[in-house]
RNA sequence: GCCCGGGUAGCUCAGGGGUAGAGCAGCGGAUUGAAAAUCCGCGUGUCGGUGGUUCGAUUCCGCCCCCGGGCA
């Protein structure tokens, strides 16, 4: 598949194929594979969030994969950052570049821009993070201190609302004003863009995904998770919470069946992919290419 | 063959003379520095079948079928 287009964007739900077919355009066209996933870029984890394995990795150039601790607290504007200096030096080379991933937000960030908005003090996010009391309270707090946000905000839904105080807190002003400056797309303007949506039907995209958990525990996702464990990490930690971490992790603990933690991260994964499903649905633009049918 | 218990949503089960509900699964939606996160909304059903009693049966009665368990 030949394209024109400098930069390929390939999205998709969990387990559409899009790291396959990644690896084809990017053969066919000469290009790099930019990673588009929350989750493939913590080193700890390359089974259960289904990263390229050496052989696909070695197939291509592969960047931002793999590349941070399962330690650290990555984000979307840490990704933006790591980016575009990369992006700019391939596309310096004349090289095209293949984003692929499952996470909306990035894409949408890649496209749009963020916001420019300081970096939070750690530490008063550390407090806010840690903090144990009740959302419905943590409202309150919001709609004292900053009553634009928390208008905004569910009462239930607890990490913007923590998000919202800690904007607050470190910066002075509301997230809904810096929100309001529009944030400028990363990618320069004379880039050609081609925009691939992998979209298998569902009742096709569950059989993948349920069998493509069951050939994680078999290629040693268990192990995986176990190791990541050991670490002791903090719970809240972005890849302590990565699908199928909770749920082997409940059966290491002994408090499910190995049967029962396999069905519940099944249906995690099924309920993720219904989620990016819904967000590309949504958010993307007419410029997508759907691509339905072409599985199998 | 006889005696119990049970057949209600995709699954596990509650209910009970006025056409039915929970959990899980599923479906739709929101989404700006944790996003594989966080949150909102929605029961999707020949109540095993068939006769009967009744104004009205998923509910009561008879028969039949199916699944457990027991006695033979």
């Amino acid at each position: 598949m030949k394209i024109e287009e400098d930069i390929i964007l390939i999205a998709g739900p969990t387990a559409s194929g899009k790291t396959g077919i990644a690896i084809e355009i990017a053969q066919a066209n000469n290009a790099v594979i930019f990673n588009a996933d929350s989750m493939q870029v913590y080193r700890d984890l390359r089974i259960i969030t289904a990263r390229p394995d050496p052989e696909e990795e070695a197939a291509a150039s592969h960047h931002l994969f793999g590349y941070k601790d399962a330690a650290d607290i990555f984000s979307v504007a840490q990704w933006l950052e790591d980016v575009e200096p990369l992006m700019l030096c391939v596309l310096a080379e004349n090289r095209k570049i293949v984003f692929v991933g499952g996470t909306g937000l990035y894409f949408n960030a890649l496209l749009n821009g963020l916001s420019p908005m300081p970096e939070v003090n750690p530490e008063v996010r550390k407090r806010w993070r840690n903090n144990q009391t009740h959302t419905e309270v943590l409202h309150q707090e919001l709609k004292n201190k900053d009553p634009v946000a928390a208008g905004k905000l569910l009462s239930s839904d607890r990490q913007r609302i923590i998000r919202a105080l800690e904007i607050f807190e470190s910066t002075g002003k509301s997230i809904i004003s810096w929100q309001e400056e529009k944030g400028v797309s990363i990618i320069p303007e004379n880039i050609g863009l081609k925009h691939l949506l992998l979209m298998p039907e569902r009742p096709l995209l569950h059989e993948r995904i349920n069998h493509r958990f069951d050939l994680m525990v078999e290629g040693g996702g268990i192990e995986e998770v176990q190791k990541l464990l050991r670490r002791n990490l903090d719970l809240s930690l972005p890849a302590m919470k990565a699908i199928g971490v909770p749920q082997i992790s409940e059966y290491l603990e002994g408090e499910v069946s190995l049967e029962e933690a396999i069905e519940k991260a099944k249906a995690a994964t099924r309920q993720y992919a219904k989620r990016q499903s819904t967000w590309f649905r949504n958010t993307f633009d007419d410029q997508w290419y759907i691509l339905e049918n072409k599985f199998r």
